[in-house]
Formats: C-alpha cells, structure tokens, sequence
DNA sequence: TTTGTATGTGCAATCGATTGCGCAATTAAG
DNA sequence: CTTAATTGCGCAATCGATTGCACATACAAA
C-alpha cells in the first residue's frame, strides 16, 4: 500500500546518472551543471522526494540537533527559554530536543547520556538543584560537544570552562532592596532560598549589599530561608506575623514566595503595600495581575534563551579556527508595581 | 586530541569476533554465551562505548524521537502538556522535539516537514490558529507516521481519522454556565472567540445551553467575540461598562479575558462577586492569585499530554496487528473560587 | 555410530547520503 | 595544433549498527 520512500537513488535511475551527481545538484554544487541540476529538482519534486536526514547525519557525523536541558517545562521562565533557543536555531537548520530533570540529578544523568547517544550537536542546560557531581557534565565536554550553561552556575560547572548565560542576580536583589529603602521602608525582611545554590546567595549578597550602602543594619532575624514556593510562602507569611515587630517590607527571592505570603498578609488585615511593601524575583505572569500587582525583577528569559542559543551556532562556527568561552551576564530589570508604592505621587 | 569514539568494531577487535556479535551481545540476543555477553559489556565499559543512536535509526528505520508540534511554549498549557508527554515517551526510549508554530501556518508547514524529514516516529500537534488548509498533516498521515492531535481538533482534521485528545468544551462552559445560575446569577454574559475554531464554538454552545436548561432566555447582545487575550479583556470590561444595562455575571471562554476584564471593572468601582460574577476558562496557574480568586475551568494539560502519548505508543504496539484511532474526550473540572460565589454560606 | 537439534559466531548486505579521487570531454591559452 | 586548465560526472568507500543466512561444533536421541 505505501510505496517505499523515495531516495536519491531512485531519482538517479530515473534520470540515469549516479546518486552522487543527484546529492551534488541538490546541494547546488559548482561542479554539475544547471541544466542537470535541473533535471534533478524538478525530478525529486515530482518523486516526491524527502530527504533523510538521518542518513546525513550519519555520514557527516553531525545531526543537526542540540538538546536542552531544563528542571521542568512549565515554569514560565523556562518555557520562554526553550522559546527564545528555537527561534534562534531554527534559523540556522537546527532542531531542539527538550529534557526536563524534575532537579533530579538522576533523571539529569540519563538525559545527558541520551542526548549523547543521539548524536547531539551541543547541550544547553541549567542543571537540576539537587546536582552536586558532575562528572556527566565534564563526559559532554569531553567529548567535543558544545555545552552553554544557563541560569544556574556552580563553581564546579564554570570550572569546564564553558559558555555560561546567567543574570545579576546580586544586581537583581540590589535594585530590588534599594527600591523599597528609596520608597521609605527600613525594616526590610529576605525570604531566600538554600544557600548552595549561587543564584540565592547572590541574591541575598545583593539584598545585604544594598542595605549597607544605605546604612542600614543587617539584622539576620529578618533573613529566612526556605525552598520558595507558594506554600512556603505563606508558612513564611504566617512565621513574620508571629514575630515581635513586623517588619515593613520584605524582598522575597522567589514571586511564588512573595504572592504566598501576601495573600496571608492581606488575610491578616495588613495592608500592602501601606503597611508592608513586598517585591518579588521573576516577573512570572500572574505577577501583574494579583492585587496589588507585584513588584518584581524580570530575567529576560526568551532573550537568555536566545543569547545561548547564540553561543551555540558561534561555538559551531568557531570550532576550525579558534572559540573561547564567554560568561554573558544579563542585566536584570525592576519591575515596578503597586506592592512597593508606599510613597503616593 | 579526541579520540575517535568507539564504535562496536573496536570492541570486537579488542576481543577478536566481529561487529556482529559485539552487536549481539549488547542486545542480549540468546544465541550469545553469557560468556561472550560479559567480556563485551565489560570491554564496552573499559572503552567508554557510547551507542550510536543515528546509525541504529538508519538501520532500522526508527529514530526513537519524536515530534511535538504546538503554538507556543511559554503558555502554562501547552508546557503541562509537554511535561506530560515526555513522561511518557521517555519511559518507552523516545525523546521529544519540541517545535512551536506561533500560530503561524507557513511555520506549522515548515516545522512539519522538518520533522518528517528528520524521520520522526510520530507527530503529536495541536494546530495553528489560523491554518484552514490541512494539506501537511494529510502528508504525515501519507507517509505512514503516526499522527496525534491534542487540543485542538478540525473538521478536515476529524476526516484524517487519526487519534486524538480532547476535552469536552462544550461541557466544561456548560458546567462554568451552570454554577452561574445556581449562584443566583441571572443576565450572563459571554466572552467568545473565533467562532471558526471549535473550541470556541463549543464553549458557546455550552453556555447557550445550560441558559436554556435553565430557562433563561438567550440575549445575543450579551455574547461578545474577542481573541480573548488580556488586552481584550480589558476593552470588553470597558465596553460591558458602557452597556445600558450591566449584566450579573460574566463567562469568559479564557483566563485572559476574564482577569482583563475584572481588572478594569474593579478600578470603576463595580465588586466581585457582589456586583458580577465572574468565571474564567484554563486554569492558568494566576487564577488562584488574583483578587478575587478566578473561579475557571481546568483542562488537565498534563494528562492529555500523557494520554496523547500513550496513544502514539499505542499506535505503535498496534502497528503490525491493527491499531484503530480513536478519539478521547477529557472532562474538564470546574474550579470554584471567589469570583464567583454570590451566595455567602 | 548415525542422524538430528541446539548453540555460538561469522559473512556480507543494508539503511541513504556524502565525498575524495579519477577520468573524460570541452574550452582556453600559446 | 599542442598543452594546460576547466568542467561535468561516475566509482567506490564510508558513517555505525543491524540482521538474514550460513556454517561449524557440541550434545542428545536412536
């Protein structure tokens, strides 16, 4: 019932030449001439010929293909990630595997070994949290295949000396910290998040940061820590209305943090952002429309997703003459909204 | 300074058989002595042989990937369904790639024939918004590739009889509909999009019903037809504010329209849900953030994601015997929150 | 001992496209 | 009218794994 695919081969019996001068002409080689070029498309085309990239790939050892690692799929940052990765590859004739890791270092271990064994041209990745060894990082750099690192760093990882894309996040938290002391608040609480990882310290490194410049004491009874998700958030909301003095701002690392804790706070009668001002990390979507709208830093996810992507195609460019590794930092950007508006205009 | 990788051959030479059996061997084909069976694992270990996925996929005419086609990946949707689909497949040895339409035919077209040409084992999709010609998918379906729409579901698409996974739209207006009236609502609006999409369609026709169940007679000045984005929303909420008469409830066919809206009427005064009811249509994941809380519809992205793929698996199993499509329709699960409760308990 | 059935491997073709090298034929240069 | 350069295309190997078929040895049944 369903003939068999057609090949080149087919296309060169038709017209009696060989394969080979069919896969030239498809491929515009100077060395065949028009007229047989010709004869070759309008022959595929009426064979409704495909090529098989499979059988490319093989033969020229290289797929066509780069795998992206990501922790899960349907958190906003990064599904706007894999966004800005495929329009950039796209482009350029490349196709995107997607693997998520959960943050489970063994799920990110098998992915990496699949994605190996596909014959991957390049992995992009932000490794799982949970990850403390990575030697199935260092497998993919030593095996040649080009490896950019996004959003999350570890020492271990910038010691391969890979391409990395990551924002400031002490920058972040800076400009986070310092909105809320401009706007009149002092007594400003972090909700972080485990320490180990470096975009939390970094965060709290801005926070703390910010505060000294403007001679504000640390006071580390304000600094709690947690994994950051909504319902933390509120276990967080419920822990600061148990404290002495309530504090009158707080600078959350995560907007899920931030949004759990409002809606505990509002539930409590306490006004925001007159009585606490509140500033949370990620510009997630829903940021915008919770009451009042949250005050956040935006990471620029589909333009990181596009600048690895970048790293990607220069790193294949590069490979013949020479490429170095570069860090790209990108600058985080405060989003101003209701929750941090203390001062009425 | 890299080593060539290490293929089956080099294994075999190291212990002097030939490729063939080395093959064998790492397959556990019984014809091989386990005595032969563990010198090659071990000398495949000692080696660092990493299998060739490209060369088996050629050989075998299977690539153990396959394609999955939808508007875009940054929408909390689509991204569950993704999860959910890769889940499944991964379990059985596929991989996914991922390729987005933006809703663009002419990138459905080129995306399509990319994974066709890649040797995909089977497309997932959920078509573009704006295709009215369906000439790729039938390609899919000719060429013998297992083809699953999720989502989205066409008349031209239904006459392709391939398998596909839906919810019950029609159902899930008709449940958001009848809380309404059961809450005391009576002149009930209806935010509708594109009637040429069914979805839409349908959730209209579910609305239209349960009014009429109920007794309620239809007022066609009530139904209002938008792309139901934010921004939308928020024109509606201005024009259902100009209306002689404002309406008691609202039921907006997505999310998107309905928080839009109720932004605007909150800012001119009117309360939620005193005043009008509110229900929405997705369960975006800022639903339960904004004030009120959006009462909406959840359409359980990941199951079909995993339903969707198992179907293809599936499909696969049923390859040689006989594999007949069918259709799966997901009940969609009414959310209740504040939006929408008139009645104080 | 003879015939029969497992058992364990090797041979060689195959999947489809690519590519270095070689050889004619055509054209340009001297 | 040679010699040299250019143009156009075919030959055959190659990428790495898979697999139908053949073949030899071993062991069992008769």
């Amino acid at each position: 019932m369903k003939n068999k695919k057609t090949t080149i081969h087919d296309i060169a019996e038709e017209l009696d030449i060989t394969a080979s001068t069919v896969s030239r002409a498809l491929k515009d080689h100077p060395r065949i001439s028009d007229a047989t070029k010709e004869l070759v498309v309008k022959t595929a085309d009426k064979l409704d010929y495909q090529p098989n990239h499979i059988a490319a790939a093989l033969r020229k050892g290289k797929s066509n293909i780069i795998g992206v690692i990501i922790p899960m799929a349907d958190r906003n940052f990064f599904a706007s990630i894999i966004r800005g990765v495929e329009e950039v590859v796209n482009q350029a004739g490349y196709r995107v595997i997607i693997s998520q890791s959960n943050d489970s270092p063994e799920k990110e271990k098998a992915n990496i070994k699949a994605l190996l064994e596909s014959q991957v041209d390049g992995i992009l990745a932000s490794y799982a949290k949970e990850t403390t060894e990575f030697s199935h990082y260092e497998e993919i750099v030593n095996q040649n295949v080009p490896l950019i690192l996004f959003d999350r760093l570890h020492e271990t990882l910038e010691s391969l000396k890979v391409s990395s894309v990551v924002i400031n996040d002490y920058l972040g938290a800076y400009k986070a910290t310092e909105h809320l002391i401009e706007q009149g608040y002092k007594r400003i609480a972090h909700f972080s998040g485990q320490q180990h990882i470096s975009i939390y310290k970094e965060r709290r490194r801005g926070y703390e940061e910010a505060l000294k410049r403007h001679n504000i004491p640390i006071d580390e009874s304000l600094i709690v820590e947690s994994n950051l998700k909504l319902e933390a958030g509120r276990e967080l909301g419920k822990e600061v209305l148990s404290w002495d003095k309530l504090p009158d701002a707080i600078f959350s690392a995560s907007d899920y943090g931030a949004v759990g804790a409002m809606e505990v706070l509002k539930n409590n009668g306490i006004r925001i952002p007159e009585d606490i001002g509140i500033v949370g990390f990620l510009n997630e979507s829903f940021t915008s429309f919770v009451e009042p709208a949250l005050t956040t830093i935006d990471q620029h996810g589909e333009k990181m997703g596009q600048i690895s992507a970048q790293k990607f195609l220069d790193h294949m460019d590069g490979e013949k003459n020479n490429y170095a590794p570069s860090k790209t930092v990108l600058n985080p950007e405060l989003i101003v909204r209701k929750s941090s508006l203390k001062e009425k205009k």
